[in-house]
DNA sequence: ATTAAATTTTAGGTAAATCTAAAAAATATT
DNA sequence: AATATTTTTTAGATTTACCTAAAATTTAAT
């Protein structure tokens, strides 16, 4: 079946959003894809008539299995741009998205399937974030938030939440990318925040809302 | 000034069509875009509205100035991106417009600017048409019909016609390509076709339909 | 258990990009 | 020059993807 560019966005951003919280709702999906609310049941009334996704009025939604293929697809094509805008055109990680949004929607099987044999079969996109093979198949995460992380334990950052740039503009500042390992010296009950030591740096302290969006592996 | 893909396919278009033709008619954009002539006389309208274009009613249409920049920079990332799928991705040249159509549409001038960098500037596309530079210039065209080649004087192709993917399966069949050396040996009358030697293979004739859309220039 | 608040849907409307059918204008033919 | 033909435009509809305002439903609070 064939998605124009809106669809795709709504199933791609239905596909994001269960992840954690497995029914989505219509304010949630207004919120993530700036639409008001009623666009978003006239969209999802369309898609349930193409039988990609359940959804019941007042109930929310979610995607059926042809559904999470299809978003399954279009994540490929994105995380595969966006490792071809950091890797080959030399873009910063924080710049790549927004383009990455665009050519998403280039949808020829055998362009992404080149693209992917070009770039060498790249696992993870430049933030960290698995890329599903061309059968669909998407590595399981292992890796929890930095809030998670014990005191005194060293972790190295595996992905970052993909979403907002002021918030890898952050990250850039306090130089903070993948790759880079850290300790957590101090936990502060009082606002969640915590204070992280990086090799070579001085120690500098996240807030909880940050340190939440920063996923690490212990090493 | 912002384009969408309809207005962009229009513009591109009409840009193609006034390089032979000066004043672009309805019908011919009609038959070029596959859409009713009442739904260009629409487009039409509402291009004139944003000032690239002189449209007088019944009297056909010429982009001006605006219109031609416009038009350059969605050539230009066409072009680019042709090159793109057949040097990096292994595309055969024959099966790079229709993947470029889509891709042309995306708009970041940052993109198009790095890739072309990437690409290491090259100057013409996989059918040897000229790239133009990131401020609009293109190369001169210099070259002409295989039609037009006296008897007896060696050529080479340096260019064809991109639109009809039979005509450039046709040419792959003939193993006619950019830079195949070339020679007519014989010119008929009757029907306009010309019988053309290749280096190694044996003589074979080219309808003029065909030797029509072939440019070449002498060597 | 009502009432209040928040969420979601319905109803009706708009703009872009297309269409068909009919009218108008330009071009070609006799 | 008058008529026929072709081309182009106008008028009115349709589909997609959005919107606002009001109604319906669910959830929270008293």
């Amino acid at each position: 079946m064939n998605f124009s560019t809106a669809e795709e966005n709504y199933i791609k951003t239905i596909w994001r959003l269960q992840q954690s919280d497995s029914n989505v709702t219509t304010n949630e999906l207004s919120a993530e894809l700036q639409t008001k609310p009623a666009s978003v049941t006239d969209m999802l009334k369309r898609l349930k008539e193409k039988k990609i996704l359940n959804y019941e009025p007042y109930y929310g939604v979610k995607l059926n299995n042809d559904g999470k293929k299809v978003a399954l697809s279009i994540v490929r094509r994105h995380r595969l741009w966006e490792f071809f805008l950091a890797e080959k055109l030399g873009f910063d990680w924080d710049a790549v998205h927004d383009i990455a949004e665009e050519l998403e929607h280039v949808s020829s099987t055998e362009l992404i399937d080149r693209l992917d044999q070009f770039l060498g079969f790249p696992k993870t996109d430049p933030h960290g974030d698995p890329i599903p093979d061309s059968k669909g198949r998407i590595e399981a995460i292992n890796h929890f938030a930095l809030t998670q992380l014990k005191e005194f334990q060293t972790a190295v950052v595996v992905n970052v939440a993909d979403q907002d740039n002021s918030f890898l503009e952050m990250l850039k500042q306090k130089k903070i990318g993948i790759g880079t390992k850290l300790e957590i010296k101090q936990r502060f009950s009082y606002d969640g925040s915590v204070e992280i030591k990086i090799r070579n740096l001085p120690l500098i302290t996240l807030s909880e809302q940050l340190a939440k969006n920063i996923f690490v592996k212990a090493v």
